[in-house]
This record gives structure tokens, sequence and C-alpha cells, in this order.
DNA sequence: CAGCATATATCGAGTGCCGAAGTATGCGCC
DNA sequence: GGCGCATACTTCGGCACTCGATATATGCTG
């Protein structure tokens, strides 16, 4: 498995509490991430077909609301592993350097 | 900022420890990885261009062995800044999806 | 009614990674 | 001596992905 970029890892991150629409992943992954991260819509629609055409991430349902369509996208099991296994590797990955560190305050 | 790719992390990590060429850069990103990432020279030789033109690594010294050039490569104060940032921007990240995982193992 | 938020789609440009091929040298082995 | 291998760097083309812009459509608010 090769790293994940970080608009993929956030949208998968985001999932992770429950189905979403498109434009909900955008806010709740600007949430997650204390507002930091901002999907490009661009980045979003086409990840959202590459994610699913991988089987990372399901269709849930489809709504219309006020005649606008919304899609629900929720986590499949290997994109709930994958997301995991991406969040060790970065993990791991930061203890490299944040390790000869010391002195750090860890907040 | 934006998030940083993890053959570019590796790249600067390596050179934490002082001065590496090209080719040292390849394996000690192997070491430091646990033989995870392996560098490819395309992307070596590509990035290490376009840090140096970003200032966050320098040419220390350029030396001569058996007839074929070496050039050695340190990071930068910027570099270190880079790395540290990223190493924490990714330790982040991961926390928000491992925090999900109750019984994980700290190690 | 103008402007903004919501919601999705699509396209073109740019960035960066990767594998492959090329150049060159020294060393060990048969 | 010649073959192959490890070292060391360069360059190139293809591919994946991100991003901003543009388009479309609706409802709410001033």
């Amino acid at each position: 498995m090769r790293p994940m970029s970080e608009p993929t890892y956030f949208i998968l991150a985001s999932l992770l509490d429950g189905p979403l629409h498109g434009y909900a992943i955008i806010k709740r992954a600007g949430e997650l991430s204390g507002g930091r991260v901002r999907l490009a819509v661009g980045t979003l629609y086409g990840a959202l077909d590459r994610l699913a055409g991988n089987g990372l991430i399901a269709v849930d349902r489809e709504e219309i609301v006020d005649g606008r369509p919304r899609r629900y996208f929720t986590i499949t099991d290997d994109g709930a592993d994958a997301v995991t296994q991406e969040a060790k590797r970065m993990a791991q990955a930061a203890r490299i350097v944040v390790r000869r560190q010391p002195g750090m305050v860890t907040s």
C-alpha cells in the first residue's frame, strides 16, 4: 500500500462517524482538522469516484432535498482498515522526526 | 503550507543526522522506515532539485570518489522546521483516527 | 431581485512520483 | 581480460492526483 494523500485521508476519516454527502464531507474534514484542511470541490468529487471504484467507500443512499440531489457515502470495512493503516503509518513516520526533538511539549 | 509527500518527508528526515549524498539518502530512508520506504531514483533527484530550489536543503560539498561524482546535501534551518512541522501535522492527523480505536496499544 | 449558501459535475493546468534507460567507474570472479 | 554487479547521477515520459474555475440549479435573506 502506498501512502494516502491528505484529502483522501480526511474524506475517509470524515465518514467514520457515519454516512455523509459530498458537501458535508468538506465541512466535516474542516472540523476534524481544526479548520486546516479545506477540500476543494474538484478534489472531493474526483476522490469520491475513485474511492468508490476502489471499494473503500460506497453509496449509502440518494436523496432529493429541495430539488437538489444528495448522495450519501459510507465507508466500507476496507476503507476503515485503510484509514487505520494510514494513521499508523503517519504516527510512525512522525515519531522518526519528533523523537529527535527532546524537550518538545506534546501539548 | 501544504502537506508534504512521503518521499519528500523521508529525504528531509534522512538529512537530520548530517549531510548525505543521493544514493545514501535512499538507503537511510529505507533504514529509518524499517525497509518500508524505497525512494525511486527519479523521485529522489527530482525532489533534491526541488528542495534545493525551495531552500529546504543545500549542497554541502561535491566530491569525486573513484572518478564518480558525489554530491552531499545538508538540511537547512527552513528544512528542519518544515519536517518538524510536517511531523506534527501527521501526528495530529493520525490522532483523529487512532483515537477512535479503543484498546490500541501505544507500544 | 441580487447575492449567498447549498449541492453536484466537469475540465484543464500543474505538481510530483515512478520506472526505465542511459552514462560511467571499480571490484570480484572465472 | 571480460562479464556482471554495486555504486552514483541524469533525464524522460507517463500517470495519478490536486486544485481552481466554471457551470447548473434551488431556496433564503436583505
